[in-house]
DNA sequence: TCGCTTTTTATGATATTCTAACATATATAA
DNA sequence: TTATATATGTTAGAATATCATAAAAAGCGA
């Protein structure tokens, strides 16, 4: 079922909300402000986001941008009636749909409904960390934004890693996984394979770290 | 440029959308109940419709019904607060956004801006993607605005490329669709296909990517 | 049957992957 | 620290897989 993040500084409204979107048979979370929003969404996936345009630390529409960086996950915002509309709904900042405060529940839950269903019939699989965006879908990817071209095997190798992301990897693993058979232990393919891919990535070639008697893994440090 | 029909009964509100609209680059027309604008739906296309839920002769409602079961035209409801919202916006009219009344004209533009472009990506019958044009009814190809003829397979092919613009379709996958049987594996069926449907597309024959290792996919590249 | 589309088969061109040899880096123990 | 063993990185050419095209064979409707 649908989760929902639920983002407002006022504790009774997200009261509100979350009762409503629990009778709608809807997963929730809550959040009080944009910062804690956003570290939500890292460790987390959500199917849509409320979120209220005002709040401290950092508002609905920073809070917006920054997660669209970040994951694509739809987001309605909260309002109170007189905002900028442009900057309500506007293209920059990125939100799907907005709703006026005060709003009626009603209207609320049959707009999460729409623009869920709009999501995702038109989301690609896409997954993104650090400067590496993979399409799983079109089997492109993207390097610091760049479309990068790479042979089968070189992606398949990326993807698994990528999906791995923080596990160190065995040879025989690997092998396994993106080639489908058994490993002969004097094999140097792996290795070969890992330096071409290194060697296509640019910057990102250090996100693939080489754990010396082991195998790989892919790594983003901070 | 965009055309908008814009239904209600009250002059004075048709005449301040038309103004805004005007100056919004977008051709306008008027209707003052829902009978009348039924009947220019018949006559006309328009890219979007305005239309007042409350209406002498024929309500906003049933007059959206009615255009729907015509011509695929998205539809924009204006409402007086108050009203069922899952009438408004519901599922069964089938009307793609809704404005409260009283409304302000630039919330208004912005949300024509959002159905129209919504739209013109998710239309039916005709689909249209770079200099691609695909009429599903007709089954009639366009190249660079230029009917072109294509086979029974070439078109099939192509539509369903098309359809799955971005994603990375095996042979196997194409086989299936297109040809609806299994897969053997040593044929090149498919290849043969994508060659022929490439040379009678033109330019739009880089648009099919061979993915090697893969498959093909269809790609509009910016 | 004719003329067309579609499927199958064959072939050459090309891109990718594998192999093996060697170079370099890292860890361990003397 | 230095020597040694072991693991990993790199390179280039061979082997292989994949694709585009052509040509032949089969289907199919008029």
């Amino acid at each position: 079922m649908a989760k929902i993040l639920i983002v407002d500084d006022e504790p009774d409204i997200r009261t509100l909300i979350c009762r409503y979107a629990k009778h709608e048979g809807y997963d929730t979370a809550e959040a009080s402000d944009g910062l804690e929003a956003v570290s939500m969404c890292r460790n987390e996936d959500f199917d849509v986001i409320i979120m209220d345009a005002m709040m401290p630390e950092l508002d609905g529409f920073s809070a917006c941008k920054k997660i669209r960086g970040i994951k694509d996950i739809p987001v309605i915002m909260l309002s109170a009636r007189g905002e900028e509309y442009d900057k309500l709904f506007g293209f920059e900042t990125g939100a799907d749909d907005y709703v006026v405060k005060p709003f009626s529940p009603r209207e609320l839950m049959a707009r999460i409904k729409v623009v869920i269903s709009r999501h995702s019939r038109t989301a690609s699989d896409k997954i993104k960390v650090g400067n590496i965006e993979i399409d799983t879908l079109g089997r492109v990817v993207y390097i610091e934004g760049k479309r990068t071209e790479l042979t089968a095997k070189e992606y398949d190798l990326l993807l698994y890693l990528v999906r791995n992301m923080g596990i160190v990897l065995t040879r025989e693993q690997i092998i396994e996984a993106v080639w489908g058979y058994e490993y002969f232990s004097a094999d140097r393919t792996v290795d070969w394979q890992i330096k071409q891919l290194r060697s296509h990535i640019g910057k990102c070639r250090d996100n693939i770290v080489t754990v010396r008697g082991v195998g790989y893994k892919f790594e983003i440090r901070k």
